[in-house]
DNA sequence: ACGGGTGTCCTATCGAGCTAGGACACCGGG
DNA sequence: CCCGGTGTCCTAGCTCGATAGGACACCCGT
């Protein structure tokens, strides 16, 4: 699991953690059952500070997304794919609306705003590849 | 033209003031020339402070968008409608990204993002008729 | 039993951004 | 000329979240 922080979003890092978790969740890319990186070692390589790592694994935790076993570690709930999908669902909907409201705010047509996604698809599918 | 602060955005206030006026102008509801409501004025209206309007406005005139006449009020500066063109589809392309990215991450497929654009679509179509 | 790794908690500090309230200079209509 | 409306600026205080550094209890391999 590779994760990352844009510090030039404006959503503070640990909402952008938990996302990415929810997200890998949701898609598979982490199981039920799976044992997420150490507070310790997951804010280094991400350079930035154990308390808020550990900010968003509590939240997950109260969600019921991740679990904690004291002095082992945390690890994927085993109800979580269920709601994290829903989760996700929600989340990427209102985020999708929220960017396609803007676009028409911005007097873009709606073909222009499908041209614009299929570019961006065709990108980031490079992009995946190439790692 | 009507402005409004989504208190559950993580942008902050003067930011989202700000990309709506510069929206405002790319789609031409607002052209040069134009006047301004008053930062006292919109600053009750929207429910935020004098000051936040007033950094909006700062922020944009720095950038050209704006033009400050002292004692008399804010008006749309002439080479507004270009820059604001520009920057619109820079800022609508980036979040469009963003979110289609989220949404590949959480093991959407391309379809199924575009199906939510669409329902998007005529939600707000519906919506902008009503009002 | 011990030591290293784990999550958890605590206090303190810092920075960004909004809020609050006031002061000032400017413009224009009455 | 006056006075209300305008933008601008200033200081102060507040909230939120990240940062910093430390302390503690727990688990497990050695």
């Amino acid at each position: 699991m590779r994760f990352q922080i844009d510090s030039r979003s404006p959503s503070p890092p640990s909402e952008q953690l938990a996302d990415q978790v929810r997200f890998a969740v949701a898609s598979g890319r982490l199981a039920p059952g799976d044992r997420l990186p150490s507070v310790r070692a997951l804010a280094e390589e991400i350079r930035i500070n154990p308390n808020t790592v550990s900010r968003s694994w509590r939240d997950l935790e109260r969600e019921g997304v991740l679990e904690s076993r004291r002095g082992d570690g945390m690890f994927v709930a085993a109800g979580a794919l269920k709601s994290c999908r829903a989760a996700a669902d929600a989340l990427v909907k209102e985020r999708l609306a929220r960017a396609l409201a803007e676009a028409l705010g911005a007097g873009m047509s709606i073909e222009r705003v499908f041209e614009i996604v299929r570019n961006s698809y065709s990108g980031e599918k490079g992009r995946s590849k190439a790692s």
